[in-house]
DNA sequence: GCTATCAGTTTCCTTTTGGAAAGTGCTTTC
DNA sequence: GAAAGCACTTTCCAAAAGGAAACTGATAGC
């Protein structure tokens, strides 16, 4: 009376796992989603943008998680020549095939809002 | 000469990033996104299964995160009556209203993978 | 009685994450 | 030449995340 569950044994299975491990890898910590949906809307932001926009974060993290973003392509950097130091920041091609997975999720936050504020869909506070 | 940006004002904007903020509130840590992307593929599995199935995650992580996914409603715990105590666990409804977000970060990583790899689309490893 | 299995919990430890604050280097403006 | 702004980096520190291994407690099989 040896039951063997046979669940995640085919092939199919094993590459979904896999392949929601890789991305979770590429966007782990707080802020990556939150810039990135930021990014996205944004077109061009600056350093310091960002800092007013990302909610809660530091200088630190900041620069360290642009870092992060910039050398696994989603983002680029472009320092502009300008009077105080500009730096640009944008979404790559390559970091739009991410606002698949950011609707999604700002979709389920927001579900998750009106079923907890009783449904009502008004946006006003 | 005052260049104000006025980027993320609109209301939309700002609920589209609080949206993302608490859904990945509710999602953060390494080993979420797998276990939920396990249970939903596998209806039915005892924490024995999923410790085998989520590879690398220790009793410890495992118990800790069944039990975060449960006090937030992803999944039920149910406890047979059986020789060896067996629990099984299961997605809830609500908890399958993930499953686009799951989709999609599955199929991110599925590209994201076969772009690595020049592109082949093979099965066989 | 001894061992094995399931489903965890507990302890101890290391690593990672994250924040506050100060400092750097350059330039513009007063 | 002093102060301010931008874009960071560095230092120091606290808290959280995560892992390995041992332990609990029940029952079933030998």
């Amino acid at each position: 009376m040896k039951k063997q569950l046979v669940v995640n044994n085919s092939l199919i299975c094993k590459n979904r796992i896999t392949a929601i491990k890789d991305t979770m890898e590429l966007l782990s910590g707080k802020w990556k989603f939150h810039i990135i949906g930021t990014l996205l809307q944004g077109d061009k932001l600056r350093f310091m943008d960002l800092l007013r926009e990302v909610e809660g974060i530091g200088t630190k993290m900041l620069s360290k998680e642009l870092q992060d973003l910039e050398m696994n392509h989603f983002i680029t950097r472009k320092v502009l020549d300008a009077k105080p130091i500009t730096v640009e920041y944008s979404i790559t091609e390559y970091g739009k095939t991410l606002s698949p997975i950011i609707d999604e999720i700002a979709n389920f936050g927001m579900n998750y809002r009106s079923s907890l504020y009783g449904k009502s869909t008004t946006k006003t506070e």
